[in-house]
DNA sequence: GTCGATGCAAAATGTTTGCAAGACC
DNA sequence: GGTCTTGCAAACATTTTGCATCGAC
């Protein structure tokens, strides 16, 4: 029923890994609060044990269902891109929001070009932007 | 005789700190290092403690002597941009390898138009991309 | 029933704090 | 000499590991 659920559901049979309820509520806990963190999710899944939660979490981001994302200071985790549009984050330095906004059209060409340049070969970017919200720039 | 330590002694001097031994070797193994680890310093400078090494840290960060940037999937401290001209990284998830490349001339334009878009007004950024580096594309 | 996943407990690692002693200016 | 800085020790936080038990398939 939840096309989220069903990409994860199938990731998990295509590795030969059980579904079980832990792994479930995991990535539920993900998906509503992504970007979150892991003391959100030790604090918050009370019922599961934190190793549990290290450990599927190290999972997940082995299997490419979650990715560790660096806003402000630290770390925070979110769903890959299979599950979303590929974005990036702009995080306001006064009140601690974020804005996903979508990849650059001219963000591409600008990698390829750094590629040429420097003769690698760029197989993931990110872009973190941070400064102040529509908002806080006004006071 | 050293700029570099001109402008950190400089730095120090403005707010009235104390310009002592334990804080001119952290400087120095920075700047020698940069980017590297807390746990580096820490094995490094075994004469120094560690709780001085971590307060140092931190007053260095807000100072913005150092930054902190984000690398593969760990933080380094890096000296900041008052020390080295404004550049990102490359990361090689192959050798490991840290290629710094200079903000490209595009990239400006490209935040202007995402701040207008988005209505925040951004006073800070990293591009950071993870790949192959020449010799390990080649294999 | 089998094998992988979890919980528990303990250890390892990383970071912070209070306070007395020491070093800088 | 006064004040800021450091070292030490302990506390606190975060993450990892081994092993016995439990649950998914």
């Amino acid at each position: 029923m939840n096309p989220l659920n069903d990409i994860f559901e199938g990731i998990l049979k295509k590795n030969h890994l059980s579904i079980t309820n832990q792994r479930k509520q995991i990535f539920d806990s993900i998906t509503k609060l992504s970007p979150t963190s892991t003391s959100t999710l030790i604090n918050d899944l009370t019922q599961i044990d934190r190793a549990t939660i290290y450990r599927t979490i190290d999972l997940y981001i082995k299997l490419k269902v979650i990715k560790k994302i660096y806003i402000g200071f630290k770390y925070k985790l979110e769903l890959s891109d299979l599950f979303s549009s590929h974005h990036h984050h702009f995080y306001c330095i006064k009140c601690h929001q974020i804005i996903d906004f979508d990849e650059p059209d001219d963000l591409d060409n600008l990698i390829n070009n750094l590629s040429l340049k420097y003769s690698f070969k760029s197989t993931e970017h990110r872009l973190e932007i941070n400064g102040l919200c529509q908002k806080c720039k006004e006071v």
